[in-house]
DNA sequence: CAAAAGCGAAACCATTTGGTTTCATTTTAT
DNA sequence: ATAAAATGAAACCAAATGGTTTCGCTTTTG
């Protein structure tokens, strides 16, 4: 009668993923090849194993991929999933490509 | 000589701001209209303070900006901070418009 | 004027986050 | 066969996050 809190590990979205510094630039340092979590981590003021767990949020939220080659397991972009970001982002397209919602808001609040 | 710490108040970005799905939804209803704390409140399973935490946090990234009407506040969109996401996140259209990068990372990947 | 509405500040709390160090495991190099 | 390299897992910790309740201030309404 095992009642150990099933424990359920929150998952990270890719908002929740870009929104660390640390992770952005690792995505930054992923663009166009693959690298090795010691190669990476000679990039940030910070532990290995902080990086592996950066790079472990990525994977949660689909934005890296990795394979293991003999001892390293080397880390891949994997920029689909922002594409959901695109698609957040562009619902607000309007308020740059559109010059009349600009007006349309200055007429509104114009009620005095 | 007053030696109060100087107290740094850690500042949100837009990053940040938008990692929390109450905060993206927040944007969403400001969307074309200002909108008091209270009306905001409303659409959220919590209270008038935690969703006024939030608007802090998304007037400190810029995303909105608050007049006072009586003894109404009214928060509007401030959507200009987006672009700087929009522009993270262009870097990235090379993944989708080009379909000769996918390529040529296949063949790089390929040194066995 | 007194009550109510609208709101932020403050104090408080549990959980998450971002980091650390230590340890065990797998794979390569001597 | 050992030693070294590469790495994740685990335990731990301080600070940030996301929420609450209480309080006080300003403005409107009756």
């Amino acid at each position: 009668m095992s009642s150990v809190k099933p424990d359920k590990q929150q998952q990270h979205d890719v908002f929740q993923a870009i929104a660390d510094p640390t992770r952005r630039s690792l995505l930054q340092l992923l663009v166009d090849r693959e690298l090795p979590v010691t190669t990476l981590t000679g990039h940030f003021p910070m532990s290995r194993t902080a990086v592996s767990k950066h790079l472990r949020i990525l994977s949660e939220a689909g934005l890296v991929t990795e394979r293991k080659v003999g001892r390293e397991r080397r880390y891949r972009l994997e920029p689909e999933p922002l594409l959901e970001l695109k698609r957040w982002l562009a619902f607000y397209d309007r308020y740059w490509d559109n010059k009349l919602d600009a007006l349309k808001r200055l007429v509104e609040s114009d009620e005095s």
